[in-house]
DNA sequence: CTGAAAGCGCTAACAC
DNA sequence: GTGTTAGCGCTTTCAG
């Protein structure tokens, strides 16, 4: 009961392979009764072509390839979902590896996925890939072997396919959005301080300083590391000034940060007002529910997909790269004061 | 500057692709002379030997099929991350789909998988494929083709190893605690009512409640399906009787319950105590942090990926299969009354 | 209408 | 030491 082959169906019925391959595959070379016969006996045993067989003929696995620097974060489950969305549709599978923020991993995932087993690559940076050798590795499999799509964490020193959001722009907006409603002493808490779309809030956050008359304070940017304590960093920042606005540059982090101002008796969003990054499950429920700036992912995973699937399908077809860059919209909820 | 393949090496040299091969897999049949020559100029020009030719060959892929129902959803997150933890240790990779708790897309998915493309499978059963004919092809492919391992969502009609959590113990424990912390009247809530965990976790219950002498009533298990109004089932059951504990079947269930609950001016757990199954990200922010049951979801998608691979690596060794069972654990946080 | 042969890229047994 | 051959399972000319 092993897998049944074109060969197997052959000799059961004394014809060759060539009949029977295209006997399943209904070809008009063959007489109607010798298909059906042929059709029959493959259907009662289960004939599936062998993909393996085909993929080698065809040099293509109708599967791509995803790297992600992190499966439980919500905002990289969203793309997944929407890339798996738009893959499955197009009849395509998805191989997701998980680099971990770990260059060493992303450069052995990178080796896996390049010798063949998927048809275009979708992937974003571990953090710090910038100042590393895979973004040449990249470069290269995209300029030579298949397509390849960037999202969120990109490099500007690959040429491909992105799909970003608007990270300059909504640092600043949102920035603006704190000074709206009265916040003058506004700080920002980055675990991405290390990667460009971290940098690109800052900047549009800076920006919206300069444009408000606010001096910049480098005071008031609190980068966490992994590892640090996220406790102890937030009273040396509360009492560094008097603060009444908390940018996060994710979820997590927002809902932490709520956590520990909320434990050191301040009023959220009476005292201070919290806006984080990534619209996740999150959010929604803690107490008092929070503003959140929503990035789309699952929007953003579609694009990519369909950016990617038409590179693979229609290769060549002399299109300059593009860069979709999807605008990020603020949730409002009760986390900041009320704009009157 | 395509792919470049053990043809071009060796005409390139003027030897013979036979040649080539030994040399680039430094094989003592080789000149020390020749093969540095080639292994140099294979390396210069990022020879990697094609997977598909090789996939082809071993008939084997280093791939594993993963199934799940819903991947927005924690627990099977946790799973997925532990299944990827230990296939990449292993030198696997992962190939995952969604079935989106539809038959039919988990059909066609197994379809594909079934083609080849995977050297074994893990799968969380939709919530009625209990009564559905992917069973029988499930376990045609754990027959015939390639090792299947069941986690979670399992099947009894399917023979083959599976892990699941001890849903029946942990109902029986989940209740027992309400009823020690002084609980009468336990609800429950299910938005899984059709699926064997979720019956089984109910089993757990009422045998609780006998034991405890507290009669059973039907119109204490609330059904949630997928577009019911929570709000309203929510008010219907709250108006039924005077409820004092709440049991929901998972996380962001539990999660909204207790939002609705707090809304209509009960305390938590001054008047009603809450716990939810699954220990995500969510329930330990929210006010008051939930108690949950938590599954290990990290550990049994390791664990499940541990057997697979074992399965084939090891085929037929003789070893019947196995049922792991893992025990769940109550994280106690805010949402229960003490114990004391 | 049916079959033989080539080839996708690679490895392995077996000559030479 | 190096090359030849066969074959993984399939499709696709091209003969017959």
């Amino acid at each position: 009961m092993k897998k049944i082959t074109l060969k197997d169906i052959g000799k059961h019925f004394g014809v060759s392979i060539s009949t029977v391959s295209k006997a399943v595959r209904d070809s008009h070379e063959i007489s109607t009764e010798l298909k059906l016969k042929i059709q029959k006996y493959a259907k009662e045993n289960h004939y599936k072509p062998n993909k393996l067989a085909l993929n080698l003929l065809n040099k293509s696995t109708k599967t791509i390839g995803v790297v992600v620097p992190n499966i439980l974060n919500y905002f990289f489950i969203q793309v997944l979902y929407g890339i798996e969305k738009i893959a499955n549709e197009k009849g395509y599978n998805i191989i997701s590896c998980i680099s971990d923020e770990s260059n060493e991993k992303e450069g052995k995932t990178l080796e896996v996925l390049d010798a063949g087993t998927v048809d275009g690559l979708i992937m974003s940076l571990t953090n710090d890939s910038n100042i590393n050798k895979n973004i040449n590795y990249i470069q290269e499999i995209a300029n030579n072997h298949i397509p390849v799509v960037l999202f969120d964490r990109v490099s500007d020193a690959v040429k491909c396919d992105k799909v970003i959001v608007d990270d300059y722009e909504s640092g600043f907006k949102t920035t603006e959005y704190f000074i709206n409603i009265g916040c003058k002493n506004i700080a920002v808490i980055t675990p991405i301080s290390n990667s460009n779309i971290g940098k690109l809030r800052i900047e549009g956050y800076k920006k919206a300083l300069y444009k408000n008359g606010i001096p910049f304070d480098e005071g008031m940017i609190l980068n966490i590391e992994r590892k640090h304590d996220l406790d102890l960093e937030m009273s040396f920042l509360l009492n560094y000034k008097e603060i009444d606005a908390l940018l996060c540059l994710d979820e997590i982090t927002a809902v932490k940060v709520q956590t520990i101002v909320k434990e050191r008796g301040y009023s959220v969003p009476g005292d201070i007002s919290i806006i984080g990054f990534t619209n996740g499950q999150l959010s929604k429920y803690v107490t008092p529910a929070m503003t959140m700036v929503s990035q789309h992912g699952k929007y953003i995973g579609e694009m990519a997909s369909k950016m990617l699937i038409k590179r693979i399908e229609e290769p060549d077809n002399g299109e300059p790269f593009e860069t979709k860059v999807i605008k990020t919209s603020l949730i409002v909820r009760e986390s900041t004061k009320k704009l009157d």
